[in-house]
DNA sequence: GTGAAAGCGCTAACAA
DNA sequence: TTGTTAGCGCTTTCAC
């Protein structure tokens, strides 16, 4: 009935090496300060000399604390979301969390799937872009008995904590300034086939806004369908404005990724930027300040919400906080060259 | 000395609810061929109606395997890691596997310290980009007893498995283009600074290189030091290349990002591309087909490069395939516009 | 300040 | 096809 262990180093190896019980080397590495110097001094020795490596998983069903936090994210390549990865990464390493991403492709089904997946690790918190999610979903975040953030979004009703901004009120800004700069024909260019319901909420936001400001105006919009999220989409998505609205003098990207795209076909094609047709974009990203005219968009706190989310995080997973929090973290418009 | 439980639904309550051993319960979930179709239905049934969830620590202590695999990369914000990360997580989310991933911000002994500390987690197999570590960390991956598959470099001696291509003949070849483009005067620009063993082999390959077919020419190299890699980087790479060494005529730069600042500052700049200065970059960015003049550049298999390290991971880690494999994916140069 | 005992929730080995 | 037993390596609880 021996099992084959795993023929690594254990505590008890360590402790039998250092003569003392396996408990003194676990409060030796754990709280340092109950164990007297010399048996720490005597236990780092048996450790270094031994090379041995806690195992984490059973520290996990001892102590039914994993160190690990669920990251989901739509996708990592080329997006913002990493550089909300790479706050949140960066807060929570320094505490020893360990971080488990998983990319959802903008669909909430596969969203559903991961979080039932990632709940056999039991994690100790539990992060996620947008507020939208299945039911069911919905249900395991709700009670999987660890703090849950969501991000990137707004509502009223968060499931746990909140860390976002209002995409319907950047949009809105948005509008506002075009409206304001005396733009007559706006049009909305993003991805609408996707279950994003980031860019529903700036699609439906343009729509309620440009009813208000442009009264009788037709809503125009164009979508990048099958194109996704890519430059090539972008680039699509300006023909796409011109042949179906001709008369678009400003178009409203709900990606700096397109209003790149966009900006790079206007370009090609020898219409004038900002004078023919002017272009707005979202996401603020580094690009987006050097192209030439210098892109006007929505500045996010894409690192910002990462870092929050982690420390708000922390905070609950050590008992500090005890009540949900909402962030608004807000957004800023980067007036440039390009509307 | 009751501990407290994580008062979650084990296994034991589903057998309970069920009427069949733990063990039965288990074997519907992971072997079902060997469970009678009438039990499974009373397994499946149980399972939904108890909502049980199933403790991945505790499997990991028991079976001795995590179903875990470690992914250390330099960057994921905005860099071309992100894509073979995605490629690898593809490959191995299907099989069930989850990514710890960590980002060594191009710093070795941050790598090392990011070994130790997922070596606790007992992955099943480790990917790391670059084939250059401190001896420790070598050591540890050489001692972990899992699979572990280097990429992004080339080496005869891999610490076990390796997916990658060579840097210096990557270089070479782009040496090699300008050369009989009859530039006379190439510059190469790059972040040198940062221990990043790919940028200094890109270096010296072009230092090499340049030695062998231009005779007698200075070997001219300008560094974006503090600056890292960022587009605002590569803008005041070409601002030293012009400065230090005036006579430059290609741009040979370590990355696309440093390419694409490069052109944009040219265009500020009124320098026309190429016919005053050309421009090569490395990586081959969808940004970068889409720049007008479009960027000459080094095409890598990004996304290959995770995938097939997956499929290696798996292989090695089911015991499919015992020996250490090497894996050349090449490159190919995407000749543009630029130079 | 240190140690002994019990058990976290699961799977491997063996038996039936 | 199913059940029993004995751990996996650690932390918690309690006793000294």
């Amino acid at each position: 009935m021996t099992r084959r262990s795993t023929n690594s180093v254990t505590l008890h190896d360590v402790a039998a090496h250092a003569g003392v019980s396996p408990q003194t080397v676990s409060r030796a590495i754990r709280m340092p300060n109950l164990v007297s110097e010399s048996t720490l001094a005597v236990v780092r020795t048996s450790i270094a000399e031994t090379g041995y490596v806690p195992n984490l998983a059973a520290s996990n069903l001892a102590s039914n604390r994993s160190m690990t936090v669920a990251a989901l994210v739509p996708a990592v390549s080329y997006s913002v979301f990493a550089e909300t990865i790479h706050g949140l990464d960066a807060v929570l390493a320094s505490k020893g969390y360990h971080l488990f991403i998983g990319s959802t492709d903008y669909d909430a089904d596969r969203e559903e799937e991961l979080i039932r997946a990632f709940l056999g690790r039991r994690p100790d918190g539990i992060i996620v872009v947008g507020t939208e999610h299945t039911p069911a979903a919905r249900a395991m975040l709700a009670g999987a008995k660890v703090p849950v953030v969501e991000t990137w979004s707004w509502t009223d009703e968060p499931i746990d904590s909140l860390v976002g901004f209002s995409n319907r009120e950047a949009i809105t800004a948005v509008v506002d300034y075009v409206h304001s700069r005396g733009y007559r024909h706006p049009t909305f260019a993003g991805w609408l086939t996707g279950s994003d319901s980031r860019a529903l909420d700036r699609r439906l936001a343009f729509e309620q806004r440009t009813r208000e400001l442009y009264p009788g105006e037709p809503i125009r919009v164009v979508d990048s369908g099958a194109d996704g999220i890519s430059i090539a989409a972008g680039r699509a998505l300006l023909d796409r404005a011109l042949r179906e609205h001709p008369e678009t003098d400003v178009l409203l990207c709900a990606s700096d990724i397109f209003a790149t795209g966009a900006l790079l076909e206007a370009q090609s094609r020898g219409i004038a930027v900002p004078d023919r047709l002017a272009i707005c974009g979202f996401g603020d990203f580094e690009l987006s300040r050097h192209l030439s005219p210098a892109l006007t968009t929505v500045s996010t706190p894409n690192l910002e919400i990462g870092r929050r989310a982690g420390e708000l995080l922390l905070s609950r997973m050590h008992g500090e906080t005890a009540e949900p929090t909402s962030l608004d973290l807000g957004f800023s418009l980067a007036a440039r060259d390009s509307a």
